[in-house]
DNA sequence: GGCGTTCAAATTGTTGACAATAATGGGTTG
DNA sequence: CAACCCATTATTGTCAACAATTTGAACGCC
């Protein structure tokens, strides 16, 4: 049954699918330099499909090939990461702003319930800033495919956001503000209800801004070794 | 002396590029189904490679494969295409504010420089929007790169530029306004010059959202079968 | 003693053959 | 006559061996 649905897809993609998130996971430290048998080895693959799924992974900046000379996981510095959330700040608030117009009432409905989901995991689960992350990534997430706009969300869900988790799990305090970003999210939902896009857009950048801000402020302190 | 420069990238790397490049000027056509073996004899090229770059094309959402079933180019509706271009808005609108805020001065006189040969370029190639197109490339080309936003510059050079050429070498007219781009690029350069990046951005959209609109109304018009 | 050069080993890139799967066409049956 | 089933075929996915290149270290030279 756990077979049936890896049987569909190729080697080469459950090789990705394992990288990536052996990447994002932090398993594979950034900087890392790893040899092509060794995760053979270690994923129980072969070099073919290995090679196919390295590709893929170049392509999407997770990691970065020399040739003849071994692939290495990408090490982004304090201000790429920075440079990222500038990134989502203004691809995110289109997301906010095209979802506002097209997400569909189910939708926005199953949006509020999700965001009450996470309220009771935080009240629950006081500090534990994992399942505040995991609520984050879902919130953005169906953001994005509210949008209705397949490169957008390609682009957010497929490249940016495990760029930036790799680093969240790393920080492990998912910039540690679990009710004032859930406020946020709150009002971002509100907004998108009343089909307010541009209000939806700005408390989006609003938002993704702070969140920068408090990672700046984390770094300035040092606590964040990048 | 032609061949060291090939020599140095591996195969993979031709045949990705070869790929690109046969997909953005259309001698494959979106929607064509192509067989594997049929490419290897078109390019040169063996499997493996091949399989490599098709993986990178498929994570750069060029084409699409099915397991067992085969690759075939990808085809970009009418409303996806605008929706690029919705997305080219904010991210360019931010590459111009990092560019204004980022260029040296050098590049900067550069790029004016770049916008002068344009200008000369339309004026003896009167009609020719080849070059207009070209022009255009080359301009929003630089700003990206000078956001000094790698992964901006990534994600526009890699990702979306190749996208939105492959429809604009199909249309050949590349919106076929080039006076009036030129002078909005004029502006736009004006701006960084003047290290207002609050303007430029503005700027950028704006020019960016007057392309939507003249594509959105060739295709009102019919002269567009996407 | 430091530096350049050369050689060897390990790793990557490539190739061709083999196996598995999906599309297709013909045949049979209701 | 149409619809369904089965076998064939062509195509994709996978594998293991071969070739090319970089890197590292040892050696000799300045």
């Amino acid at each position: 049954m756990s077979q049936a649905t890896v049987q569909t897809q190729t080697r080469a993609d459950e090789a990705f699918d394992c990288l990536q998130t052996a990447i994002v996971m932090g398993e594979l430290a950034p900087g890392e330099k790893i040899g092509e048998v060794e995760l053979c080895s270690r994923f129980n693959l072969t070099r073919g499909p290995l090679r196919e799924a390295l590709g893929r992974l170049e392509s999407r900046g997770l990691l970065v090939r020399r040739p003849h000379a071994g692939v290495k996981v990408v090490s982004v510095s304090a201000s790429e990461l920075l440079e990222l959330y500038r990134i989502r700040e203004v691809m995110e608030g289109l997301a906010a702003r095209q979802a506002a117009e097209r997400m569909t009432d189910d939708e926005i409905a199953d949006l509020q319930a999700t965001l009450d989901s996470h309220e009771r995991m935080i009240e629950e689960a006081q500090g534990q800033a994992y399942y505040q992350a995991e609520g984050d990534y879902d919130f953005h997430h169906r953001i994005a495919t509210g949008s209705r706009n397949t490169k957008l969300a390609q682009m957010l869900l497929g490249d940016l956001y495990y760029m930036v988790r790799m680093y969240r799990y790393r920080l492990s305090t998912s910039a540690g503000r679990p009710h004032l970003a859930l406020g946020e999210h709150r009002r971002i939902v509100e907004a998108i209800a009343q089909r307010d896009g541009e209000l939806a857009e700005f408390l989006m950048k609003r938002h993704i801004n702070a969140a920068r801000l408090n990672i700046e402020k984390k770094i300035e302190e040092g606590a964040l070794t990048i």
